[in-house]
DNA sequence: ACACACCATTGCCGTAATCA
DNA sequence: TGATTACGGCAATGGTGTGT
């Protein structure tokens, strides 16, 4: 069976080495089995390769180096020689004997290797962990971090770059680069750059190529340990980039500029469709949805379902406007996006008198209809309804507020 | 007057989604 | 495909209350 026979240690497990520390770097692979392993010197750097009875568990030998005479004594008649690797492989003559390996006191954690196998046909011992998986599965997991969307950004921002450095006559295999070599190019590249119809990037954008070349680099093939936006190495390029923001900013190009989220002429099919009818519960409450979220909406649903019916109150403004507005600090977040000074005022929702939707009329009389024993806002609404109580005592789940909202879509 | 802790607000970052 | 915006998280900032 093969998983008996596979058990390795761990890339990065110290290991002593004819006593030298060594760190091990990597496995060299036939087929599935670990056949030797590289070592490289904690010392020296010097990097070996070697057979698995060349190297003990560090933290194995200096257990051993601590134990008394007698002590070892109880391990002087076992054969240690338990490495399955072994047996797949052909020694030439006067192999070194193999160091003994005092299993029966270790800690679980510290116990490496499986017994070995003895009789011909032993119950086999099922490993702990899965088989060692190869290198292709680790990249692409690696992958797998991120979504399809972002790895489509990724590769525009790192086509973008490619093509200044080949129109720049300039080497396109940045990957290998040295940070400072990279960076003296982004700071160079990121002045450069426009969009196809020649005008500036926006921030985000600007930004999110940053971001996009970063990840390219920290990703499979090339796993670069650098940071694009953090590591000092790349501090002057992320200055050039902060001078361009702050160049957009003063000369009022920074504006980002938001989509009306639904068009007027939806929400008109909306009320002629009849699902803002206020003359049944369901549709009632559709409508009182939209009203809230279209004034009070900050970030999807979120604490919707913990609304209360004194969530909301009615208020008179110094001109004799009624008003709704929120009665508690609308749930601590931060308001994205729009630039917040324009957001600093209370959020009102005022009457429309002579609107037939009217928004405050239509909330007056949403809570004259919920149910009395419930102090939710959004209650389940009744089949059939009662003349005073169109809603059930029972408050509405976290996911129907969401759904509704899809539907609005 | 100052130092400090606490906490709400603000702005930024990186990723994901969406628009054109 | 190219470009932009939304979202969620986090750290910096700044206001306020309290103690010395």
């Amino acid at each position: 069976m093969e998983y008996a026979r596979t058990i390795p240690l761990q890339i990065g497990l110290k290991v002593d080495h004819r006593g030298q520390l060594y760190k091990i770097v990597d496995h060299h692979r036939q087929e599935h089995s670990v056949v030797q392993y590289v070592i490289q010197s904690l010392s020296s750097g010097q990097t070996k390769r070697v057979f698995r009875h060349e190297i003990c568990d560090a933290s194995v030998t200096s257990m051993f180096n601590r134990l008394t005479e007698v002590t070892i004594f109880q391990f002087v008649h076992e054969s240690s020689q338990s490495d399955d690797e072994l047996s797949s492989i052909t020694f030439t003559q006067g192999v070194p004997e193999p160091v003994v390996e005092p299993e029966p006191v270790l800690a679980p954690e510290q116990a490496l290797e499986p017994e070995p196998v003895l009789e011909p046909e032993p119950p086999l011992k099922k490993p702990r962990f899965k088989e060692m998986p190869n290198r292709e599965h680790i990249d692409m997991l690696a992958q797998a971090r991120v979504e399809k969307t972002t790895k489509q950004q990724t590769d525009w921002g790192v086509r973008l770059f490619r093509g200044w450095l080949t129109e720049n006559q300039y080497n396109d295999k940045f990957e290998e680069l040295e940070s400072s070599i990279l960076n003296d190019r982004l700071s160079f590249f990121y002045p450069s750059l426009q969009t196809k119809k020649r005008t500036d990037y926006s921030k985000s954008a600007l930004v999110g190529i940053r971001a996009a070349i970063s990840r390219h680099l920290t990703s499979p093939p090339f796993n670069r340990n650098v940071n694009l936006m953090k590591d000092n190495a790349f501090m002057t390029s992320n200055h050039v980039i902060t001078g361009m923001n702050k160049t957009l900013k003063r000369a009022g190009k920074d504006v980002t500029v938001h989509k009306k989220p639904v068009a007027e002429g939806d929400v008109q099919r909306l009320y002629s469709s009849g699902v803002f009818n206020t003359d049944s519960p369901v549709t009632q409450q559709n409508k009182v949805f939209w009203d809230l979220m279209l004034n009070f909406g900050r970030r999807g649903q979120e604490g919707l379902n913990t609304l209360k019916k004194s969530s909301f109150g009615k208020f008179k403004d110094d001109k004799g406007h009624i008003y709704y507005k929120m009665t508690y600090n609308e749930a601590n977040k931060t308001h994205h996006g729009v630039d917040s000074h324009e957001n600093r005022q209370e959020v009102r929702l005022y009457e429309k008198s002579e609107d037939i939707n009217c928004p405050v009329a239509s909330l007056d009389f949403y809570l004259y209809k919920l149910s009395p024993k419930c102090n939710a806002l959004f209650q389940q609404p009744l089949l059939y309804p009662k003349p005073n109580c169109w809603y059930v005592n029972q408050a509405m789940g976290k996911k129907i507020k969401s759904n509704d909202a899809k539907d609005f879509k």
